[in-house]
DNA sequence: GAAGATTGAAAAGTCAATCTTA
DNA sequence: TAAGATTGACTTTTCAATCTTC
């Protein structure tokens, strides 16, 4: 008996359902993925980063930061400052808010890790990550 | 030696990389992922469908089809035909063009399979596409 | 009323062009 | 001229509301 979908569309559907679980759950609280994630970037940087600094550690287009940055401060969790040592540049400020709103992200986050890949043992996650991490060039921002 | 990425991390970078390749191939002939599946479902199913049943077989929502039929008739490759036998409906029909584009699509899709998972065995391939099926429902379109 | 399709608004991403500053 | 950020246009997706027809 073999797998009948073609290996694109297990790793695209699977990737959609995980992101639309994560969504769903992250949504009661107004959060979503790239949300969090810019959330992460900030208050793991422990301090106001340039939007291309953030932009890099997403790995994703600086319009795109713009924008996420833009929907963040409307809902209060990040502020633009100006940097005093680049008129050119502004910096993304994590709010108290934010940061709160990042610790329960964060919180139900894990939630829904643990549903979505509890029905993997820890060999076969590790397993899967392998065989997937395959598939593309390293990323040099990890390691 | 651990991975150091997250299974989420893992499952969505690789879907995000599988679906970049795929695309940046596709768009030398001006297709998409979703164009190609759209016509594929046209051709395959060997006459004009309702755009409801293209959203179906697609797993996607109506309006999503709406706009995706939109694109497609702007590139000649889909028309829409009045449904003889319910005037609330509209037929998509492949013109010639989009039943050439289907053919290019598809070989240029094998190509960029062979490209992103040739990396891994017939065997892992199996393994991967059986993992990445446990963390999500059956799909009942699919058996 | 329920079913087909569309429209409008939004999130998320890309690219190309622009504007300001370095 | 380069670099930082933004803007505008586009694709893909969703949801809610609407309009026509069953």
């Amino acid at each position: 008996m073999t797998t009948t979908q073609s290996p694109v569309a297990a790793v695209l559907h699977a990737a959609s359902w995980v992101e639309s679980r994560f969504d769903a759950r992250l949504a009661t609280v107004g959060l979503s993925l790239p949300k969090l994630a810019a959330l992460r970037v900030l208050v793991n940087a422990g301090e106001a980063l340039p939007l291309g600094q953030v932009a890099d550690r997403l790995a994703c287009v600086r319009s795109n930061v713009t924008q996420l940055i833009d929907r963040l401060e409307s809902d209060g969790l990040v502020s633009r400052e100006s940097d005093p040592t680049d008129r050119r540049a502004c910096l993304a400020s994590v709010t108290e808010a934010g940061r709160h709103a990042c610790e329960n992200g964060m919180r139900i986050y894990k939630a829904a890790e643990d549903e979505v890949f509890g029905v993997l043992s820890p060999e076969e996650m590790e397993h899967l990550s392998r065989l997937l991490a395959r598939l593309h060039p390293r990323d040099p921002r990890c390691g």
